[in-house]
This record gives structure tokens, sequence and C-alpha cells, in this order.
RNA sequence: GGUCGCGUAGCUCAGCUGGUAGAGCGUUGCAUUCACAUUGCAAAUGUCGGGGGUUCAAGUCCCUCCGCGACCACCA
């Protein structure tokens, strides 16, 4: 054995063992439970970054559950994630001067297909130098053509049961990346602006006016209403009364509503139902016209009259100027308030009427919410159970409609304006398209397909796209066991997991949430580009070693919490990885001169050292069952942080400080006592090394292949279920 | 505004159902041909954010104040 233990020449070495053999294969094996674990698929548009080296506590689930016996499935994947690769993609072009438009659909979606194709075998080496034990062999992509078949299924399903629906309604529209979004995807920012007073003459009462605060005086135009709360007196008599709108003249009716707050500005708003959320339900309510100006493209359109063309701020200055000449602006004042933009660009999201396919949540969201009531789903850390059921129970109709050209292909089809049918046989469709139909241009929001992974995954490689029928794989795998992932996305991921799983399978997708927190830097604060405090998790691994990179991400963090990574805390790992490496070479040098036989300097050794020895051994015994118990407790129950913390200071400050020391003499003399002092050191060290080859898979492999020959592994020659 | 969380050694953080504080890194001193300097031994440093309360006993439970953070809702 070399004097330090070299990870690079090491880890490329096992890794291939590993894959050569097989043994991250999962079988269907009737006679042992299963414990599955589908992957959260990586985008495939970029390298990896550390985020995705918190896989690790999966790798840990799965290295522990396959030493306690379980026929463990990882399955592997990527993610397409629609309008996210589109958005990279885009950059790329930029960079080249061109733009998505200079392209048709089918050739910008080539491309995007080539450049995910390229990008993902550099994100499988990654995976693999970080050592996860992953099913390579049962890799999923969620745009394949066997997975969509899983993800039109779902959609078909949820349109024969009436949980589907188009309809026109305001959506999130960035008009810079073209395209809607969902709720979740509005981020919402601080901007100083202006609330500008406007005042609307009465019909028919020269002199009279009402005032409204508006922060969008461009919107006027498209105003239908102005509404005045119907408890407030000072507005009491004008309800009822017609409006002048300025600038275009139109008429428009004083309407009460609800809604609206007597304390905030002037107590009466105006009404725009066409580029306001709450406007829109106000008209929903009073049956109110629908006029829009601004268009999909960011600049108003011909209602807008002479204002049509000009970009929206250009626009508001140029009405604003008339409002002014016209002596309908009254006043402006400073304010600062919220607006949404595009969590992608920063454009500021406007509200847009748009026909869309909307999820009908609330069927869904209450069957989900009994599941997690009932305890059918648990969650690590506890706390996001409370989250899990708030989430669910405020969650909107999901829009699903993307206007990206990457991602998958609404199938719903229909012919002059007419009903929409969903068509999943592909010669069927053919014949539409032939009888004058049309297929919906938009792709379905990333998250709707993301959202079926754990059954989607299953079944596809069943070959099936039924889960009341499914196949082998979905029948012995499904539900999984455990869904570990960020919990930045338990809303945007896992609780529309939970809500189309339960739909398409009447289970719930996987029985355990556990979900971990963001990577941070050494003083806590979050990595990004601009700070440059981004840890690459490949030049870590380069210089310390994917084990000591793992460890440092585990080791001295509170599960569900952020984790800090730092290279002195891996550099620590790295020591801790020769440590371990180090008391095997020095148990391994013992044992061959145990097998020489008498040494003639061997040192002098008593009766009395002989008594000394055999009671530290005993002391041994006794502390590495301790140590085992309560392993096997932390494990058990997901403090994977707490496990590791107990293995490193066992083996490093009692194990090799205080009990290698003790019995070092021992050995030397070779005499009895020595051998069973060997012996017991020996079997304490290499089930340490079990326990810790969840963590840090390498050197404990290495290791165990001093001891064992570089045939065998750990995962293959020993069973947790021996240490219960 | 709502929900949740945090404030413990120089830095980053652990401390479960209450019993006079721990780890990693850093710092200081000593050791070293004998497994490992990617080492060992030893040492220093904390009014556990402020205040009040419950208790024989409180980082640990309750109240309050101060300072942070996350998520959600929303303001025309």
């Amino acid at each position: 054995m070399e004097k330090r233990y070299n990870h690079s020449a090491q880890e490329p070495r096992i890794f291939e063992f590993w894959e050569r053999r097989k043994l991250f294969e999962a079988r269907i094996s009737p006679d042992k439970k299963p414990f599955t674990i589908i992957l959260p698929p990586p985008n495939a548009n970029a390298d990896l970054h550390v985020g995705h080296a918190m896989y690790v506590y999966e790798d840990i689930m799965i290295r522990f559950n396959k030493l306690r016996g379980r026929e463990v499935l990882w399955l592997p994947g990527f993610d397409h994630a629609g309008f996210e690769t589109q958005f990279v993609f885009e950059k790329h072009l930029k960079k080249q001067g061109k733009s998505r438009l200079d392209f048709d659909r089918e050739t910008l979606y080539q491309m995007i297909w080539d450049f995910v194709e390229e990008n993902k075998p550099k994100m499988r080496a990654q995976l693999k130098r970080l050592g996860f034990a992953l099913d390579w062999s049962k890799e999923r992509f969620t745009i394949a053509p066997e997975v969509v078949r899983v993800v039109y299924d779902t959609f078909k399903r949820l349109f024969d049961a009436g949980l589907l629906y188009r309809k026109e309604r305001l959506v999130n529209y960035c008009w810079v990346d073209g395209t809607s979004f969902s709720d979740l995807e509005v981020d919402y920012v601080e901007r100083q602006t202006k609330l500008w007073y406007l005042k609307y003459p009465v019909k028919g009462e020269p002199g009279a006016y009402l005032t409204i605060a508006t922060t969008r005086p461009e919107t006027m135009l498209g105003d239908t209403a102005v509404a005045v709360n119907p408890k407030d007196k000072r507005y009491a008599g004008f309800i009822g009364k017609t409006l002048i709108l300025p600038v275009v003249n139109r008429e428009i009716p004083v309407i009460a509503d609800e809604m609206v707050d007597p304390e905030f500005g002037t107590g009466a708003v105006k009404i725009t139902p066409a580029h306001d959320e709450n406007d829109w339900q106000v008209a929903q309510r009073k049956n109110l016209p629908l006029i829009q100006v601004i268009g999909f493209d960011g600049r108003l359109i011909q209602e807008a009259g002479r204002f049509a063309g000009l970009k929206i701020n250009v626009a508001r200055e140029a009405i604003l100027e008339v409002l002014k000449e016209s002596g309908a602006l009254e006043k402006e004042q400073d304010y600062t308030h919220r607006v949404g933009v595009c969590y992608k660009c920063g454009t500021i999201i406007e509200p847009l009427p748009l026909e869309q396919w909307f999820i009908a949540i609330k069927p869904l969201a209450l069957k989900a919410i009994k599941r997690i009531k009932d305890d059918e789903i648990t969650f690590y850390p506890k706390k996001f159970k409370r989250q899990a059921i708030q989430i669910l129970e405020r969650y909107h109709d999901w829009n699903i409609s993307r206007q990206t050209v990457w991602g998958i292909r609404i199938p719903a089809f229909r012919k002059n304006g007419g009903k929409w049918i969903v068509e999943l046989d592909p010669e069927k469709q053919k014949q539409l398209l032939a009888d004058g139909f049309e297929q919906d241009p938009d792709t379905f929001d990333t998250w709707f397909s993301s959202g079926q992974w754990p059954f989607a995954t299953l079944l596809s490689l069943d070959g099936s796209t039924n889960p009341s029928e499914g196949g082998e794989l979905f029948k012995y795998f499904y539900p999984t066991s455990v869904m570990e992932t960020g919990h930045d996305i338990l809303r945007a991921w896992v609780a529309r997991m939970i809500m189309l799983g339960d739909f398409a399978t009447g289970k719930v997708p996987f029985e355990q949430v556990y979900l971990h927190g963001m990577v941070r830097d050494k003083n806590g604060q979050k990595m990004s580009k601009s700070k440059g405090n981004v840890v690459n998790p490949v030049e870590y691994m380069d210089k310390y070693g994917a084990d000591a990179l793992r460890a440092a991400l585990i080791f001295g963090t509170k599960d569900g919490g952020d984790t800090n990574i730092s290279e002195e805390k891996t550099l620590g790992m790295r020591n801790f990885a020769n440590k371990i490496w180090n008391i095997g070479r020095f148990i391994r040098m013992n044992a061959d001169w145990v097998e020489e036989g008498p040494k003639p300097d061997a040192p002098i050794f008593t009766d009395k050292d002989a008594k000394k020895a055999l009671k530290t051994i005993e002391k041994l015994e006794k502390r590495a069952a301790v140590v085992r118990k309560q392993y096997l407790i932390f494990m058990s129950s997901g403090k994977f942080s707490k496990g590791l913390e107990l293995l490193y200071k066992f083996l490093w400050h009692e194990f090799a400080d205080s009990y290698l020391e003790t019995l070092k003499d021992a050995m030397r003399s070779r005499s009895d006592t020595g051998k069973t002092a060997l012996k017991t050191l020996q079997e304490v060290y290499l089930e340490t090394l079990v326990m810790l080859s969840p963590f840090i898979p390498f050197v404990t492999e290495a290791v165990w292949q001093e001891f064992h020959g570089q045939n065998s592994s750990i995962l293959e020659a020993v069973s947790l279920r021996d240490l219960s």
C-alpha cells in the first residue's frame, strides 16, 4: 500500500470496477424488498454545479439500503427543461449574433436537441465521477418518445376526466421570451415608480369628475369601467353614472365592487380587464367588456389608435403628455411597489388575455392533501409537511401551455376554431392534419412532464403507458421509496408530482420526501457568478477526491438546512480519507508481521501487559457495539450528518488515537494476545469501513480490496442486516 | 401583511424529549527515523443576541424586545 491514499489513481479504477461488475443494476428480486429513488433529473443544458453534488444524499440512502439487503434502484435521467433550455440555447445564439426568430420551428428544435445530446455525456461523466450508484442501464429522458407517450396519456386522461380545460384568461406573459408562464415563474421585485392621479369627467355634468390613481397610465386606453367601494360614502352618488375616458373619449360606467380599498389612492380604481388580474376578476363578476391594448410583442396594438406600435414605456410617456395637456393629469407622486418580472430575463411580466390549457387543480390538490395528512407520504424534515399542505391549499389552476419550440408539443387539434380534440395515435393525427385540422402550436410546461417523472420513467422502461396495467419494473419498484430534492422546489415540483402521481396511478409517487437545503460558500453566502464564490465540484474532486467533496457536503450540517462548502473543509475530509487508508495500511502491516512469526527484536511483553491489552480489547468491542447501534439509529432516521460525524470521531479519535496506540505493543510482541488484538482491531475497522462506505465509497472500497482482493466489493460482501 | 426559521469559541456551524457547552477549520506550544506532517500530544478562547418568566435546574420550555434570513400573499 502506498504511504498516502491516492484518490486520482483509485477513484477511476474503482468506479470502472463497479460498472464492470454491474453492481448498480437493479433487478426484480421477488424475495427482496425494493428501495427506489428516481434521480431528480438535471437540466441537460449545462455542466454540473455543486448543487448537483447534493445528490450524495440519495447515494447515501441507496448504498445504505443496499447494505441492508434491499433491492435498490437509483434511476438516472435528464430533463429537457423546456423553456429553461431554450433560454440557455438562445444565449448561445446571441453570442453568434443570432436569435430564435432566425430559424423555423423544426430547425430550432433540432438544433436544441443536438445541443442537449452534446451535453449529456459530460454530465453523465460528472455524475460518475462523484461515485453515484446510478443504474445507467435505465437512463431516461423527459422528451424521449417513449416517455412522451406516457405524458400524453396522462394529458388525455386529464382531458377525459374534465380536469383539463382550455380557456382565455389573463396569463403571465414575457414578451421578450415570447411565452406565458405559470404563477410560479413570476418573481416580484421592488420598483420605484409614480402614482399618477387622473381625472375622468362625468358625462353630462360639466366640471364634475372622478379622480383615479394608477401606476399604469398607458393601460387607461383599455379601461372599461371605474370602480368604487359600495360602502364608500364619498362616491355613493357616482355609482351608475357614466364617465368620459380622457384621450379616447369613450364612455365607461362607474361600478361598485368590494375589491376596492377606500383607503388607497383616491378610493376610485380604473378597471382594465385585459391587463390586470384583479380587474379581470371584476370584469368577470360585472360582465364588463375586454379591450386589449397591449400586444404580445410588448407594443401597443391597433386598439390603441394613434399610440399603436409604441413600446409600453414609450407609450406611457406619450399618453401622460396628452393627459397633461388636456388637464386630465391631476398630480403625480413617488411610489414604490412590487412588480412581477420574468424569473429568467427580468422583463416586467404583462398580464395578457390568452387561450391556454389549464389544469383544474382543486380536485387534485385535495386528494394530495389527504395523502399527506394521512401520512401516506412522510416528510423529512418534518416541518415541510405543513408547508406542503399549505402550498397545495393555495394552488391556482395551472397553465401548462408554453409558446416555446423546445418542449413536448401539445397533442390537441381543432379545425377552423372549432372544438378541441386530443388525439394520441400518430396515424390518426396524420389523418386529422390531412382533414384540415391544426395542432396547437404550444408545448407543455416542462414541469408537466417532470411532474410525472416517478411513474413515467418506470412505465416507459416497461414499454407501457398505462399505470393500471404497468409492467414488471413499474409493479415492482413503484411507488418509489424516497424523493430527495431541494426544498426550493417543493412547490414547483414535489407538490405537482404528488398530484399527478395520484391522478395517474392512484398511488402516491413516493413514500417519503427528503429535502435538503442550498449549498452556500464558507461564509454562508449564496453562490453566484457575480460574487465569484462559485465552487466548481470537478475542481474540488481533482484536488481532494470525490470522497472529500461528498463528506464535506454532509459533515457538520443540519439535515434539511443549508450546507456550507469550503476548500478548508474539503481538505479536512481529504485528510480523513487518508487517515482511513493509513489505519488500514497499519493493520495490514501488522498482519504480515504476525504471519512471519516471531521477530528477534520484539519488545518484552509481560503477563501484566497482556492483561491490560485484553481489557482494552474488551473495551473496544463494547464501544464498537454502541457505535454500530447509534449509527443504525441515525441512518434509519435520515440523520446522515450525525452518522458520519459519529464514525469520524470514533475511527479517528478513538480507534486510531487510543485503541490502536494502546495495542501497538501487544501486536509487536506477536504473542497470542497480540493476535487477538489484531483480529479484533481488524474486525472493528472493516465493519467501520462498511458503515462509512455510503458516505465515502471510494476510499473504503480501496482499503476493502487491500484486505479482500481487487475483485471484491463492500457492496457484495457484506450486509448490514448482520449488524443490527 | 402571513408562515417558517436563525442569532452558541476568531470563522462556519452541531447541540434530540431541560441537568452548569461541542465539532471542523484557524490560533499557540511541544513531539517526530518506528502506519499517517494529508501526523500525534497538549493548550487557549464562549455572561449560548438583550430583558423577563416557569423550574431544584434552561442555549434547551414560555413571554417580550433587538438584529438577520427564507418562502408566500398583496397594494390600483
